[in-house]
DNA sequence: TCGTATAAAATTGTCAACAATTTCGGTTTG
DNA sequence: CAAACCGAAATTGTTGACAATTTTATACGA
């Protein structure tokens, strides 16, 4: 049941895209074992791909890997690491507002625009997955576009931190927390940006 | 030439830690490709274990990877890139450190002292592969120790911080400073080795 | 009954071969 | 002479097969 192209195949990318989103859904529970030819099928693709996808969502942090045993997803992460990854996930993208602020094209701020557009209609329809898949890719926007050394490294604790709430409670609290961030990039206001997201992180 | 074992087949673990340290070591140069063949035929296995061990390495950061173009070695951080990296990973291994230091056993403290020992020697040795190996190992002893799920975030903040000095300075300041650290730890002082902590990783 | 040993099944690790893509050299053409 | 265009070589992507390991099921003995 992928879902998505009857025929196509599946690039290691995408399914590595996929498994994440199904991860931060909350889709496999806790601990739970994930088999290599279970997902081959799935996506229609050998163990290869498969693994490779496995090799970078555990170093991501979302899945665990031990030798001969396969992966399995990651226990849920404690308050006080939860506490310790927003602080660094804040600073960070604090440091990528400001360069991208500066630094942002025309074609940029239209395709900010956009995945808000998209963030806000996946809010509205009030499908889980579809909100935490938006939420990233409108954050992800600014920090990889801002530093490509960070962005690895923010896409770690970015993913855990989703996981551990598998469930976001006001959608509309967050359309507004959003659009108070971009309005503040489109406008570049960056110390009303940092705030806005400090608001939306912590 | 790999130089440790003559007969034994390399681990992918192993394999990607050899790679890691000659990143830190600074032995590839910035934006030089490297090639799952020639590797593979260094380690003496297939190019699939090369395979594992390169997208570990990306996902570290260490590396950068293209579809169809394999990868390359990361280009130099920022220096204000750096900075950010410091503070988060200053404040990620002060709240590890308080954790370790309620929670470390003796073993784990025989452990710890094994390892600054290590890290003396190798920085009486002068050998820089050596100091930057045993540098990583301190640090991660009490990283791993006090959390699973920061640890991978963490590597890849030491790794691409230590990339950008392939020059540690002077050995023997270093020397001070993570003794003070180790022994700031013995005593239980949390205040110190914090104290000690800021000093060598800013 | 419980723990242990053993065989079978399931799963991961590795490899070599082939397909797809990119890179590089020389050639042609304007 | 420069640019575009092939074709060959090099390189990565994927696959299926087999080896090694772990897990599960079963039978045995105290």
């Amino acid at each position: 049941m992928p879902g998505k192209k009857p025929n196509e195949d599946y690039t290691r990318e995408e399914i590595c895209n996929i498994l994440r989103s199904d991860l931060i859904a909350g889709k496999f529970s806790h601990n739970q074992p994930l088999r290599e030819i279970t997902l081959a099928k799935r996506f229609g693709v050998s163990r290869g791909p498969i693994r490779d996808a496995f090799l970078k969502l555990t170093q991501e942090g979302s899945l665990v890997y031990e030798t001969n045993r396969g992966v399995r997803v990651h226990s849920a992460i404690a308050d006080d690491e939860r506490r310790v990854m927003m602080n660094m996930r804040l600073q960070l993208e604090k440091y990528c507002m400001d360069i991208y602020i500066d630094q942002a094209t025309e074609t940029d701020l239209h395709q900010l625009e956009l995945l808000l557009e998209r963030f806000k209609a996946a809010c509205l329809r009030d499908s889980l997955p579809g909100v935490a898949e938006c939420d990233l890719s409108l954050h992800r926007h600014w920090v990889a576009r801002a530093s490509k050394n960070l962005e690895p490294i923010w896409l770690g604790l970015a993913v855990r931190i989703l996981m551990k709430y598998s469930r976001l409670e006001s959608f509309n609290e967050s359309i507004e927390e959003h659009e108070n961030i971009v309005n503040s990039i489109l406008v570049k206001d960056k110390e009303r940006a940092s705030k806005a997201l400090s608001l939306n992180i912590i």
